[in-house]
DNA sequence: ATGAAAGCGCTAACAA
DNA sequence: TTGTTAGCGCTTTCAT
């Protein structure tokens, strides 16, 4: 491969007039940026980017944490993202954890390597305490519940404590009180995204429903954790199955009814379930999926401005209209 | 940040042996490497990577190139590649084309600026004579139709027009000789990835049907894309629509058959739609899709195994026998 | 408007 | 087993 240096050779120039044009800095004559450009096209030269990152200490690289890129959540939610970093001069890495909190310390160590500038998180595995020292290394926006706010950390959120809140609310007013809950971590650690914990026990407080462990699903991610725990349901008495279960995401709530259809029983009806997410094909399954719609369009691309006013010292004010939550209603209640 | 130099003064060493050690060279005695290990613990050193990708020209970064995230068959193939990717040294730099072949040439680039070793396509937008001129910067496997043998590339491939032969074919059994053929790219221009189109064609051949323009739909890629194409079909008269519809995509079929079933048209009965990928919620929906399953899983982890071989010099035979497409047949034909 | 030269943090050939 | 030293390809003072 052709290098800075060959070209100034063939342009008859030094490496500094070669490296300012690359650089589009003023104070170069017509005459020798053609010859420069000429150089380049006869040597197929094209830049070293481990180079130019060591030396300017900038990789142009934004790093994307997600839990794992099947979900179309975080899908959507990187497309999003990916159009708005489109045209500027940063680049893209998309990082999977998949739910394991030592691999997202892998990933923040790149934020210390500099192979990244700055980081959206989609997911959080680790304690935020433990993420919030990475902030030295480079910027680190972070998306999820607005209870992140106050780790100072900054935040592209919506009140995902309120929408569940509301989502069981709306469970409870139409008469159903053996809620089944479904989450993605586990329920009685009480780490972060215990946002959406705290909205369901509210809802069950006021309404005088005490909490019921065995109606508690730890660890359900993915849709076959959804088909694991549809069948597990289907092997209780049918006199201990949940009315009706809340789940962290659609993907699950997918597979679910497709179990206990597939089994025979009716959704709504025998057992209903709610989503979360609003996924783009939930209004097309067998049954139309009642959710709580995540603005992910909005989440995406205000992190990425407010990401990029950071790495470039800029101010950014989070328009905080655009991201809110609201109950779909379908058919699956 | 901590740099080499820094940890070998607070050890007491020099750069050399701190550099051995973090290569994991022989011949480096107990002690110093406990020394060592305390310093880098001190100074909370992490090795610049940017540094070591210049010095020893290798990114241990494998480019994946797809066209879009948010199309399940990506998503799951990336997740497939990741899966065998993590345990090597190497990492995985995703990259979207968006169908556009100038985007695809940019991505190509980042193997001559040695921001990655190797590449994985797994869409393919430009003439591959072109793709072919990137090999010599670094090694390139293709995945697609067994066609692309001829490029010369190593490939891991299905053969997609034996696969839409049968699949057309199926569909003529079945009585259907109004065919419509949807296709991501534009049917007319013969270039790669017009396997599907000769199995479809050759199909009709068989059966002594013409090839009927109006049946053909082109650039229909996403989801929208399908609740266009549904749209218009509905607003053309009944006695000019398809009796079925062959899509490229259960996204796309997906969408067709929900625009259908909205405005009270029967899948099947009235239109019929065959999809391609058998994406993993396809057999949820309204009208559990016919389609074409792709081996994902098998794909994406012969394409790891065969760029690392290339990667390290070494031979790999792929398994073509876990590469077969199959009909699955369901509900919507 | 252009160039010489120092050095970013690391690896590896050579020496000891 | 350890150290000295010369770059990898680029950017950026500081001269002129």
């Amino acid at each position: 491969m052709a290098t800075i240096k060959e070209v100034a050779k063939h342009a008859g120039l030094s490496v500094t007039t070669v490296s300012r044009y690359l650089n589009n800095h003023p104070y170069i004559s017509d005459e020798k940026k053609e010859k420069i450009q000429k150089a380049m096209e006869a040597l197929d030269y094209t830049p070293n980017a481990a180079a130019t990152q060591l030396r300017s200490n900038k990789s142009y690289t934004i790093g994307i944490i997600v839990s794992r890129i099947t979900n179309p959540y975080f899908s959507y939610l990187i497309d999003a993202i990916e159009q708005v970093v489109k045209p500027t001069p940063y680049h893209t890495l998309i990082l999977q954890t998949y739910d394991d909190p030592k691999e997202e310390v892998r990933l923040l160590d790149m934020l210390k390597q500099r192979t990244i500038d700055g980081i959206i998180m989609c997911s959080i595995e680790n304690d935020i305490s433990l993420i919030k020292q990475y902030k030295q290394y480079g910027p680190i926006v972070v998306t999820g519940d607005i209870s992140l706010k106050k780790s100072g950390l900054p935040v592209v959120a919506t009140d995902q404590e309120e929408a569940t809140y509301l989502a069981i609310k709306y469970l409870l007013d139409k008469g159903y009180t053996e809620i089944g809950y479904c989450t993605g971590g586990i329920f009685s650690k009480s780490k972060h995204g215990s946002s959406r914990k705290n909205g369901f026990i509210k809802a069950l407080n006021e309404h005088h429903i005490e909490l019921n462990d065995s109606r508690i699903y730890n660890n359900v991610h993915t849709i076959d954790d959804g088909f694991k725990l549809g069948r597990s349901i289907l092997n209780s008495p049918k006199n201990e199955w949940p009315e009706v279960i809340f789940t962290s995401s659609d993907e699950v709530a997918i597979s679910l009814i497709h179990t206990f259809i597939e089994a025979g029983v009716k959704v709504p009806g025998d057992i209903a379930v709610m989503g979360y997410d609003n996924q783009p094909l939930t209004s097309m399954i067998q049954v139309p999926l009642t959710t709580v719609s995540q603005p992910v369009q909005a989440i995406g691309e205000e992190a990425v401005h407010l990401l990029i006013s950071l790495l470039n010292e800029e101010s950014y004010e989070v328009n905080e209209d655009r991201l809110m939550l609201e109950i779909v209603e379908r058919k699956s209640v």
